[in-house]
RNA sequence: GCCCGGGUGGCGAAAUGGUAGACGCAAGGGACUUAAAAUCCCUCGGUAGCAAUACCAUACCGGUUCGAGUCCGGUCCCGGGCACCA
């Protein structure tokens, strides 16, 4: 019987799909639970891409094997379905972009189940789902009633292509995350959520995460603590004052001017009247300039003299305030103390307009800011000491006069929550004439996105919900009147908590059951690529430690542990793309070697977390590594020595097997897994009889990567019910101990024979044998030996003189 | 510029500080076959040699060690992230 890939790989998702072999009762708390979660798709017309595949295969072999070792699994799928594309094909035929989005999901859930995946469908949900909406809505009025969720005007990323505003992880050089269009900033009302009152928790709690060391890293540098000082400078000659945050405390002394930023609301109040005109035009053109233009054209620093004089609180020395568009209005204070000899950008700055220089510690050469350790000088009490010592005695200092006080500032910035969209998650808030924001209660949730004539946002910004009927737009709330908000949320609303609705997807009383919540969560292995490790595992890190503090789940961090799939790159080493030709459609493949075949080379090319090239004949190699595995149970020849008495002849092959695979797949390490497999297979080839037993518990190990052939086999092997739930196989430790091993012998650390040993043969007995060799003579003749190394069962190392 | 990764045969890759290149792909040879495909077996880092074997070899330079692909320092490339964050 030959492998029929087509005609296995129907029967066997047919059988599934009949028993629904991978439901999973979430209630049974019997088991231990063990959850595993991709990161959904978004349901593209395009299709599946090929490496959707990969992350879904590693995660469905892990569950494939925690199923056997009697873990109750869930392995739910589900759907990101707002979202860009759909609005355009929307706007561009004038048509609902639901039913596009439910056809691209129907096509993407065929494909998936054609790829064998160990999926229980019954928690499927799409973030489109009024029943699923009502929720998302439901914990933006959670966030609004404590006061994480405002409205204000304020300067945002504007897209004019996209038609609206972006969150600033959104912003990616200047230009948009989605589709690259340039982004303007422009000041808009906008609905804010106040991520940055967790930003504390959101840095501390990333100890607490298995995540991979970069995406720990980045969410770091996003989220961006620093701990400094605060210090008040008065303004000379008047009562008015201003704060400035420093790192660099210490250089205090060295401080011969201060920068506000252009938008600082001092300037207008202390701007002298000689230099009134050339600040404002400052000001004017530094507002129209985007971050973009301020950041990266402008290498050459700029800035205009205010007329108007600091004061430094430590030595009373009055210096003079500039503005320049270098100094952010958003970060710390909005104004900086300049030590130009030892920081680059007031190097630079003080260069440029001849401005005083006063060294603080020793090693400044007066070429360029000095930034190193060193000691102290100039620094009166501070002199002598090195950075540490200085900030410590300079912040006491400020401390006691009250000048100052240490604080700790992020980068993070609040994330701007609202979309100029029609395909988003409508924000259920009602504006009152009296400009109150009131949000919706519980029970009239959802409010549900209205049917449009036309989907198009309009020139001025204007998101297409101010096209709704009057029916919908105008409220009556307790009397008085009010208008619905139209702008809606940004598509990763709805994947910032689908993990849980996953537990309970047609729960109507809660989010999910508590019970359910308590149990199930955190995800025990969340696997999705590396372009969310900040947008979107932010975002709901943010919302879960919100429903955290609200009581809503207990468990401080939605995912223990995290692993990224590396990209599958086209053929040509490059990235997959239309353009570059080498993009591969995955129904090609199923159709023609088998989805086994795409699952085994996709988990066989190399590790994981790397980015690996496609290559059809390695799709080809590891289709007859499938082949060969699967004659061994169905040809008459190998067939027939498979037997019921152990000879013993693969005992150490197959328990080692069984070690390593078990622990590969623990840590995701499957190309290895999977080539300990195909030298077990090999030495079965080379075997006179088969153990029934370990040729079984191959089958299972085997079928988490290629499950519809192991299903067939395991049918060949005279098995009536799915293996889905057999016992994992175990292994013998005794059976791994080997009665001689090889011991390499080297001189001066290189190898010169290799002896057959004992594993625990003593160093008496390896220096016999080793001394005994006939190849070894050349090396030690005439030599003095100096001492021996013995490593049981690894080397025996002469050192000669 | 700064912060993470990474650099091993023709290719994808393995290797708790202990025989570098497991496993696979490609290539070459053999068996079976009228023939081909498929399958099975063998060879396969480089140089020299009929061979045994020797020398060289994990980007480059240096160090630690009995022993380094692996640890430490420096250099050069490649990939990713951040980028006036005070």
């Amino acid at each position: 019987m030959a492998y029929d890939h087509q005609k296995i790989e129907a029967k066997w998702r047919k059988y599934w799909e009949e028993n629904n072999t991978f439901f999973c009762d979430t209630h049974d708390f019997s088991k231990p639970k063990y959850y595993s979660l991709d990161m959904f798709p978004y349901p593209s017309g395009q299709g599946l891409h090929v490496g959707h595949p990969e992350g879904y295969t590693a995660s469905d072999i892990v569950c494939r094997m925690k199923r056997m070792q009697g873990f109750n699994v869930l392995h739910p799928m589900g759907w990101d379905a707002f979202g860009l594309p759909a609005e355009q094909f929307a706007v561009a035929n004038n048509e609902h972009p639901e039913g596009f989005t439910r056809k691209n999901i129907a096509h993407f859930k065929d494909q998936i189940q054609s790829l064998g995946m160990s999926i229980d469908w019954t928690k499927e949900f799409a973030t489109i789902d009024q029943d699923y909406y009502k929720w998302t809505q439901w914990i933006f009025v959670k966030l609004f009633e404590h006061d994480l969720a405002y409205v204000a005007n304020v300067p945002v990323n504007y897209c004019p292509e996209l038609g609206t505003v972006l969150a600033n992880e959104e912003v990616i050089d200047g230009k948009s995350e989605r589709g690259g269009y340039p982004v303007i900033r422009m000041p808009m009302r906008q609905w804010i959520l106040k991520i940055t009152a967790y930003a504390d928790k959101l840095e501390k709690d990333l100890d607490l995460l298995n995540w991979p060391k970069s995406t720990l890293e980045m969410q770091k540098n996003w989220i961006g603590r620093s701990t400094g000082v605060e210090i008040k400078f008065g303004v000379a000659g008047t009562d008015k004052s201003f704060r400035v945050f420093t790192t660099r405390v210490d250089t205090l002394f060295g401080c011969t001017y201060c920068v506000l930023a252009p938008e600082h609301p001092l300037v207008k109040e202390i701007v002298s009247d000689a230099q009134k005109e050339a600040v404002e035009n400052y000001v004017a053109e530094a507002a129209k300039k985007s971050d973009l233009a301020r950041t990266s054209l402008e290498k050459d620093k700029s800035g205009v003299y205010l007329g108007a004089d600091a004061v430094n609180p430590i030595n009373g020395k009055r210096i003079p305030i500039y503005i320049s568009d270098y100094v952010l209005g958003s970060y710390g204070t909005g104004a900086v103390m300049a030590v130009p000899t030892h920081d680059e950008r007031d190097f630079a700055f003080a260069s440029k307009y001849g401005l005083e220089l006063i060294p603080v510690l020793e090693g400044y050469t007066g070429t360029e800011a000095f930034v190193e350790d060193g000691p102290h000088i100039n620094s009166a009490y501070a002199d002598g000491l090195n950075i540490k010592e200085a900030k410590k005695v300079i912040t006491e200092h400020l401390e006691a006069m009250g000048a100052g006080k240490e604080v700790v500032n992020y980068k993070l910035r609040d994330w701007i929550f609202s979309r100029q969209r029609y395909w988003g998650e409508p924000i259920p808030v009602v504006t009152m004439e009296d400009g109150k924001e009131v949000a919706l209660k519980e029970n009239e949730l959802p409010l549900v996105l209205p049917e449009l004539d036309e989907y198009k946002p309009s020139r001025d910004g204007k998101p297409p919900l101010t096209n709704a009927s009057p029916d919908w737009l105008n409220v009556t709330i307790d009397g008085k009147k009010g208008t619905r908000e139209t702008n809606t949320m940004p598509q990763w609303a709805g994947s910032c908590w689908y993990y849980m609705r996953h537990l309970d997807p047609h729960n109507t009383e809660a989010i999910a059951d508590p019970a359910l919540i308590k149990h199930w969560l955190p995800v025990d292995l969340y696997i999705g690529g590396q372009e969310h490790a900040v947008l979107h595992l932010l975002y709901a890190r943010f919302w879960h430690k919100f429903l955290y503090d609200i009581g809503v789940v207990d468990c401080k961090e939605p995912f223990t542990r995290l692993y990224h799939q590396g990209m599958i790159l086209g053929a040509n080493h490059e990235k997959m793309s239309k353009s570059r030709g080498n993009v591969v459609n995955p129904d090609d493949i199923v159709r023609e070697v088998g989805a086994d075949s795409l699952r085994m080379f996709e988990m066989f090319a190399g590790p994981l977390c790397d980015a690996k090239p496609w290559n059809t004949d390695s799709l080809q190699g590891s289709r007859r590594f499938i082949e060969r595995c699967f004659r061994l149970v169905s040809e008459d020849e190998f067939k027939a020595r498979i037997v019921d008495t152990n000879s013993g002849e693969l005992d150490y092959s197959y328990n080692f097997l069984v070690k390593k695979v078990t622990g590969d797949f623990e840590d995701l390490s499957f190309n290895t897994a999977i080539s300990q497999m195909m030298v077990f297979i090999n030495d079965c080839y080379k075997a006179k009889t088969l153990y029934r037993p370990y040729i079984e518990g191959f089958v299972k190990m085997f079928s988490c990567v290629a499950p519809f052939a192991g299903e067939e086999m395991w049918e060949n092997l005279g098995h009536e019910k799915t293996l889905a739930y057999e016992p994992w196989p175990t292994f013998d430790e005794s059976k791994l101990t080997l009665n001689t091993v090889n011991v390499a012998v080297s001189v001066n650390g290189k190898v010169r024979d290799v002896l057959s040993l004992s594993p625990d043969a003593t160093q008496e007995e390896a220096e016999k044998a080793a001394f005994a060799s006939e190849k070894l003579k050349v090396w030690l003749d005439g030599k003095t030996i100096k001492k021996v190394i013995y490593v049981k069962g690894r080397i025996f190392n002469i050192v000669v003189a």
